[in-house]
DNA sequence: CTGAAAGCGCTTACAG
DNA sequence: CTGAAAGCGCTTACAG
């Protein structure tokens, strides 16, 4: 391996003008400058990171706790996070949260301790208040991306407002009997309601429907799966009066309630308005109309505000909530039978 | 922070004693080991990655070389990677390979010569012949998972026979038209054709078709996404004489099929029966018949591989090819007007 | 602008 | 089994 003092032998400067020269800290000419380049490029050298870590205290590279990379959505967050770093030069570790307590223990208690990361960057990962508390105590910048803890400070869509957008688009086709499909976050799961993402959409949801006294609302539980939201629709399809809407939480829900309108023999949309959330890259597919989260974006965001949290860029991040869409397509449209 | 310097102070011992105590490495009385660990518990100690990256030349950190982490099947892939990984405590830090150049570049020319790695996994990335040539002079242990490349040694599933078995399929059931969509590599891609693996799948399509004489094959052109198996089912169901069968070479592919069908007002599996491969999570849903290649458990093998190759482990990693399955669903049945 | 020196926090031969 | 010492490869005050 070709060391720093190599380089600095090969340009006849000292180690201590090389380094300087090839980082760009501290003073140096040109002509050393270039004269250290030369001789870096000529004998391909790239500084240790981890000599550099040491020495420097900067460890370039952010680490990403994750609980779930193989969902769509995180994976393309990070994604989105990973393009804006490279180019910055930090590298990205990986930190996956399970569920394993063992496991959650050891990445809380010393993956994370060991030093290895400026800043972190956390997705939307349910935490328990002693993990937060051993966040907080990491003295390394933290942005959370929808995490549903006041202690994390970070990014996050306005939920509220997604689950009014969805409900407000039901309601403007003139639909008048609308189910939402949505997650419970149990007491103990350490989350603050007030920042829980499902909790929020359901909020929107009531506030919308709110609005239309004249309009029945309905809210089933359901995991966040495809298999899900096809029970919990399933189970509306089959009473008596099922709704002539339903509005679910993510679009993977939806994806079940097209699946079970399908086995039921019910039309969408003639039959049943679904809107889903996320944008996820099949909702295309499934012509399926849905509130887009811009994912990838998020991902960037989180970058540009663990990047100015070190001091790079241009002043403060953007503090305002992230943005969404409504992307009407085909599986939404006005009642069998009404006006609109 | 607390050094390793606290602790040995703390429970009376040189530092070279505590950090013996703690590795396990070197010789320690079992009374210190005991002494110098609840030394290390009291203060809350963890060793700086960096630092003892610096003196052991050991990173206990594995590097993941990937395009395209937001693509379902590799997401699953990194999370078994993670999963076999993090228990050993190794951490795994990121390579997001991009399409620009200069990306490129500065990832294999810098990134990833910067030392901070013991060892890469790279996942079914195109390499150029630079690229694969800057990885060889790493020196440092590789395992590729579905490398294209003869240079880079690794783990592959038998593709040839993944394109047989999904057309031994459809030949059983009785079809005599069948089409194959897959992905023509380009001659300057780089990419050995011997080891890409549309290029093999689209063998094994070829080799099951030579024994059934009687069958007629063709071969459509397409990208790996949705769209792209759209396009080409719709020109094939456009033409005068449509295939009974086709075999997408992706699940994603399989779904534009389906979709054009649809659209078409093509019947699957009355009309059409169709067969894709990775076994992707939506693939249930689509009801779709595929060939499942367990990408999760990819990614622990391709972990167990690095691990051994670190000296982890017991004996040599399983070199046999990795596993798959057929996974019959609705979506394929025997043509109509068949006795089958 | 440049160099000598100390130091980042560990690990590991080497003696004992 | 244990300790003193050197060293991993950089970076950064501190002088000049």
């Amino acid at each position: 391996m070709v060391s720093l003092d190599d380089v600095a032998r090969a340009a006849g400067v000292s180690t201590a003008t090389a380094s300087r020269a090839l980082s760009g800290r501290g003073r140096s000419s040109e002509a050393t400058r270039e004269r250290v380049r030369a001789a870096a490029e000529a004998l391909g050298y790239v500084a240790s990171a981890t000599a550099s870590s040491l020495a420097s205290g900067r460890a370039e590279n952010i680490g990403v706790v994750v609980a779930l990379i193989d969902r769509w959505f995180f994976a393309r967050v990070l994604d989105g996070i990973a393009s804006r770093l490279a180019p910055e030069g930090y590298d990205i570790t990986l930190y996956n949260v399970t569920d394993d307590p063992a496991q959650r223990r050891h990445l809380f208690e010393t993956s994370l301790r060991r030093g290895r990361v400026d800043g972190l960057i956390v997705l939307s990962t349910p935490l328990s208040d002693d993990e937060v508390a051993r966040l907080g105590v990491l003295d390394l910048p933290i942005v959370g991306l929808g995490v549903p803890r006041a202690e994390v400070d970070g990014l996050r869509v306005d939920d509220t407002a997604v689950g009014r957008a969805a409900t407000a688009h039901l309601l403007a086709l003139g639909h008048r009997d609308i189910a939402h499909i949505g997650f419970s976050v149990s007491d103990e799961s350490g989350s603050d309601p007030a920042l829980d993402i499902p909790t929020r959409r359901r909020r929107g949801f009531e506030q919308a429907m709110a609005d239309a006294p004249d309009a029945r609302a309905r809210f089933v539980a359901a995991d966040f799966t495809v298999a899900g939201g096809r029970q919990a629709a399933l189970d509306l399809l089959a009473g008596p009066n099922p709704p002539t809407a339903i509005f679910a939480a993510s679009d993977e829900l939806a994806y079940g309630v097209l699946q079970a309108a399908r086995d039921r023999g019910v039309a969408v949309p003639a039959d049943l308005s679904v809107i889903g959330v996320d944008g996820h890259e099949l909702a295309e597919l499934f012509d399926l109309t849905t509130i887009d989260q811009f994912p990838h974006d998020q991902g960037v965001r989180a970058g540009d505000a663990i990047l100015a949290a070190l001091g790079h860029g241009t002043g403060e991040p953007p503090a305002a909530p992230l943005p969404f869409a409504l992307v009407t397509r085909g599986t939404t449209a006005p009642p069998l039978g009404s006006n609109a």
